[in-house]
DNA sequence: TAGATTGTTAATCGATTAACAATC
DNA sequence: TAGATTGTTAATCGATTAACAATC
């Protein structure tokens, strides 16, 4: 079942492009605020980080929404970008686990802003019913299902612990939620059709220890930076390979 | 200058399997609290949630861990990740930014089980210095050099506002701190030799609701999980496609 | 028209996967 | 030895990049 309907058939924006969509979006908004109003594939590409090959490849995918030897009008590529990711108009989100991390999420500015808005907050531990977080009621867990079917919910995040990430992710999709955004350090299982995106933070801290500790290692003999405690220069072993 | 140490060279790594390893570690870890001794790579590929084949390749930029016939020993090979990661020993981390995002990853207690320890919290507003967040002293984001640098640190975390990433970015690197995780919305711009990992929430549900979008329009005709108000049948146009 | 810049091509590079020989 | 499972090979797939023809 790989079959599409054939309106979608036509454009396979390939995922590592759908994936830098969201960058050059931000990068236009950010270009259209400061009153520029058109723009290089060269400029945008600075802004958005990436080489400018790379830019035009991906705009290819959309279409030709610029002109050769101007550039792009900025308010244009703006809104077909939005358009093609989905964020014209909001989606409304469910956060469940409104833990340190769940309020912070509530709290977060740039939902509102980037097409997204938080419709509810919810929590399994009845403690926390009586709380307002961001100006929105905490509600009880089992409520789920009737938000989601009021609100027509189709992304929901989680904020819960690892233990009961899954618990959260079954009862989503039992309510008809098909995107997850997965913050719990927990690998979910879902059915197919169902998408999840997982966000850890210590995966990204380990990442970079790792090249960290090859640049450290690159200086050998002089040891800066080592790990652990300022005193701690012993238990060094293991961590660099044994010379040849 | 790609050149590297003759003892590094000897394993490189693809970056597609660095970033799978913490997550390697983290089934390991699981299986070993469980009390597994040994698992399959069927087992714990299923663990990690990718296919065995993908498993094996990876490890075996490593080395050769397992067993023939056998499998792997969990404890064992356990280590060999976490010393290819780096996460033997505590690796000591500054946060910058301590707003709602800020207070809910110094509180993270996956940091000190998973090879990184908070050493400061540092923010620019003096409002925030008479504040303890998780028994951590909220100090002024000027300490930074003097704190790098008496506690060895390499790692910084950036939770600030957008339009402070990139001073806190460059006083960062100033400090001789070499790798960043950034949770700002802001593309940074760092010199060669620095390492720049970005966390960023509405990239992440933007990409789910591309995605979403595409579902919905799957279902052609039904309109489900429009998004929008419960109420907003209106302003679909240009969401879909033109029919052919 | 001359200069500039896009959109596309084609080559290269890196990642994934299935299959299986090696070997416990 | 027979059965099981690793580590590796080779084919395939997808992503990146430089170069340039198309064209404003």
């Amino acid at each position: 079942m790989t079959e599409r309907t054939p309106t979608e058939a036509a454009r396979d924006i390939p995922e590592a492009t759908v994936a830098r969509l969201p960058v050059y979006l931000r990068a236009l908004t950010s270009l259209a605020e400061s009153g520029t109003p058109t723009c290089s594939s060269e400029e945008l590409a600075s802004a958005a980080g990436v080489n400018s090959a790379k830019l035009r490849k991906d705009l290819s995918y959309l279409g030709s929404y610029g002109t050769r030897g101007v550039g792009y009008d900025v308010e244009y590529l703006r809104y077909q970008i939005a358009r093609e990711i989905g964020v014209t108009h909001d989606w409304p989100v469910v956060i469940v686990g409104i833990g340190n991390l769940g309020h912070a999420l509530a709290n977060f500015s740039g939902f509102r802003s980037r097409g997204f808005r938080v419709v509810a907050l919810l929590d399994a531990d009845p403690g926390r019913h009586s709380e307002q977080v961001a100006g929105i009621d905490v509600r009880p867990f089992r409520d789920l299902a009737t938000i989601v079917a009021e609100q027509g919910v189709a992304i929901g995040v989680i904020s819960t612990p690892a233990h009961a990430a899954q618990d959260v992710a079954d009862a989503m999709v039992a309510a008809g939620i098909t995107s997850i955004l997965n913050f719990a350090p927990q690998v979910l299982s879902v059915p197919e059709g169902v998408d999840v995106r997982k966000v850890d933070l210590s995966i990204e801290l380990q990442i970079l220890a790792y090249h960290q500790q090859r640049k450290a290692s690159a200086v050998e003999g002089a040891v800066l930076h080592a790990p652990g405690d300022a005193g701690g220069a012993d238990d060094l072993d293991g961590r660099l390979e044994a010379p040849a």
